[in-house]
DNA sequence: CGCCAGGCTTCTA
DNA sequence: TAGAAGCATGGC
């Protein structure tokens, strides 16, 4: 898309960039790790940068302390701002997809670290949003390294070295064997992260398939929100319940090629409708 | 307190 | 191959 980028002192600033709400994108269940302070100021760690970034009233976007390098290198691919989201948008012709696209139009789907992806997804499985960002935080607490207010996401390497035992102060249950297993098999590239790039969308998710605590559903938010793939379909408890309301027979073929992205919008809206009600 | 959560593995028929 | 049970923990 087009962006018009501005440097501000040891600032970038996006002005009103088309699409891209920080509130709907940061909080609506694909990433757990942006904390949220006042004055639409959020925080959060990808690969090893520490970044606070805000969303102004006139939708202009701040990137504080960060250089044009890594805005290049780091924020653009994260924040998917080579898509045409507007025209992805535009193609859909469902009627209640076309009324959550209005509704929450700006979310983005982010592109996370893979093995962070993987790792939390695992840890999802089965459990609530405010308590899987619990488990994350204290993952990264009690493992990753220390940037600036926050902590890195720990590597495969640094959990595959450790006990089962180690994962209690985590507290998240049956799911520490899963976390372990997963550890392992990435770091010893059982199941090759830097392959599975590479790899058909069929092929990729057998891959992620031979980690324990890895189904469908997990192996699919692993390749929509870690690998880019846009075409997942993840298909969650809310997300099955919007296909046996909606489309019983079937996805609409309008989003056909982009339906992570569309999953993303339904999963929000229908999620946001029972707080609602 | 009971139901449920961005499910998975294992057991059973 | 399909369906149910069991799983840890805690949000609401």
């Amino acid at each position: 898309m087009f962006l018009e980028i501005i440097k501000d002192k040891n600032n970038i600033i996006i002005k009103n960039p088309e699409c891209l709400n920080l509130n709907f994108t940061l909080d609506c269940g694909q990433a757990f790790r942006w904390i949220k302070y006042n004055e639409n100021i959020w925080s959060g760690v990808v690969k090893n940068k520490y970044l606070k970034l805000q969303q102004l009233e006139n939708n202009d976007i701040i990137f504080y302390n960060t250089t044009e390098y890594d805005f290049d290198l780091v924020w653009k691919e994260y924040f998917d701002l080579d898509r045409d989201y507007v025209s992805v948008l535009n193609s859909y012709n469902d009627e209640t997809l076309v009324s959550a696209c209005e509704m929450y139009k700006g979310i983005r789907i982010l592109k996370q670290d893979e093995w962070e992806a993987i790792c939390s997804f695992i840890i999802s499985a089965n459990n609530n949003i405010p308590r899987i960002k619990g488990i994350i935080e204290r993952l990264c607490e009690n493992f990753g390294e220390k940037l600036g207010e926050r902590y890195s996401f720990p590597t495969a390497e640094k959990l595959a070295c450790l006990n089962i035992n180690d994962l209690d102060v985590l507290r998240a249950g049956f799911r520490n064997k899963y976390i372990l297993d997963a550890a392992k098999k990435i770091s010893t590239k059982e199941v090759d992260i830097e392959k599975i790039r590479t790899l058909d969308f069929d092929s990729a998710k057998n891959e992620l398939l031979k980690i324990s605590g890895v189904g469908e559903k997990v192996a699919q938010c692993a390749l929509l929100y870690g690998f880019g793939r846009i075409e997942a379909f993840p298909q969650d408890v809310w997300v099955k319940r919007i296909v046996s309301e909606l489309y019983p027979n079937g996805l609409p073929d309008c989003i056909k090629g982009t339906e992570g992205i569309a999953q993303q919008y339904l999963f929000h809206w229908r999620r946001n409708l029972d707080k609602k009600m």
